[in-house]
DNA sequence: GAGCTTATCGTCATCTTGACGAAAAAGGGA
DNA sequence: TCCCTTTTTCGTCAAGATGACGATAAGCTC
């Protein structure tokens, strides 16, 4: 195995939320060489005696403050060309987050700030732009067959909320009555609380949480433009 | 970063086939230590300079021979648990190769044999059997909205060959009129090659070649038992 | 209460699916 | 040659899902 050299590993974090009606990706200034100064995802080495998945989670509590189980962490993919970190051979594991809107994002220990980005982003320091689309890939795809777009929605959510999600995710218009049949009608998708909420106008809305399904059946496919 | 503990990087495959109505998935049986007489995943180290990718299409060459781009290969998962492997820390990033039914294998330079094993295996070395267990569940989602079924099929191949594919793949039985109807109607799923074969017994059927379809819109959805 | 806004329910044509009948196209045997 | 078997391929029909859109419900403000 001496034969063989080492590598450092990373974990790095591609962080979606919906604010706005606008796909955000949480990002870091980064406050130490190489691409000191530029954008970045977050992220960091794995620790000895830690797990990857431990340490996405580990890096995503020290960057949001998140200390709930709120939302959905998965694992992307990972990224090793030559020559992607100046500083030696550094081989990223990559993590997709997709959480509800939270406060503002707090700046790690080697990072001058963090922000909140609405996409599309441009100039990310390494790799990341790539690594960044494949995860905002993902993030559309799942939404197609899983119920994870409620990890952008609180725990109590209207299908109104839900279908701006698909809408801001999807870059599309759905139908309002043509998903709440299809939400409310897939079993396990979404549950009933039993009360509602009064929106700012218009009639209140019923609040929902998410349903014990992990697969939709049928999909909700995306529209066909 | 001199803080960080350096870790090794290997690439292991999952590569599975289809033979005889069977799944099948290609192991070695290590020569070195640990593990040494286990049955395991085939891989290797990362090479200085070496992609993942590139790491994952050469050790798929040398356990197969294969030269010739036939089949599929994609990145499948990470996995870094701590004390995964008693030499130290070592990440493996798992491919995932569907290939259609080959000669037989050829014994890597630290193997003492290869060969294909029918599914369910039991005692793979390290972490396999999760890393296969992955790897198998990943192929059966993917036929469901992917044309990759005739990667696992010779470059031309009849309707009747690509449903046995899926019957094996996903352990189900499918109609074989609305199967046909299914392929054949979905666009770019299949191309018609213009010629028949004759089979054993019965009428001849049409040879088909893979389309251009990335994606299959609607999917083919697994029978709900 | 009138008028506005949004949520929710219904309707209907179209498309897709599952179950299954039937014709087409080969070979084998009497 | 004429059945018989087997497999491929095409049709039919009911049930379910989807897209487009009308209609009603339930709040708000004035």
């Amino acid at each position: 195995m001496a034969d063989f050299p080492a590598c450092f590993v990373t974990a790095d974090l591609v962080v979606l939320t919906v604010q706005d009606n606008e796909l955000r990706v949480l990002l870091v200034r980064r406050g130490i060489e190489p691409y000191r100064g530029v954008w970045a995802l977050p992220g960091g080495f794995v620790l000895p005696d830690e797990d990857l998945d431990a340490a996405a989670v580990r890096e995503l509590r020290e960057e949001t403050g998140l200390t709930a189980p709120v939302g959905h962490l998965e694992q992307l993919a990972s990224y090793g060309a030559p020559g992607r970190d100046p500083r030696g051979r550094v081989v990223t594991v990559a993590y997709l987050a997709l959480l509800p809107h939270l406060p503002a994002p707090v700046a790690g220990s080697d990072a001058e700030g963090a922000a909140w980005a609405a996409l599309p982003v441009a100039d990310l320091a390494f790799d990341h732009a790539r690594i960044l689309a494949d995860g905002v890939e993902r993030a559309r795809a799942k939404l197609e067959y899983s119920p994870l777009a409620t990890a952008f929605c609180p725990p109590e959510f209207t299908i109104t909320e839900l279908r701006e999600v698909y809408e801001t995710v999807w870059g599309a218009r759905l139908d309002p009555r043509n998903f709440h049949r299809k939400v409310t009608g897939t079993p396990g998708f979404v549950e009933p609380v039993g009360r509602s909420i009064a929106a700012e106008r218009g009639r209140p809305a019923q609040l929902f949480r998410r349903g014990p399904a992990r697969l939709l059946h049928p999909p909700m496919l995306r529209p066909t433009p």
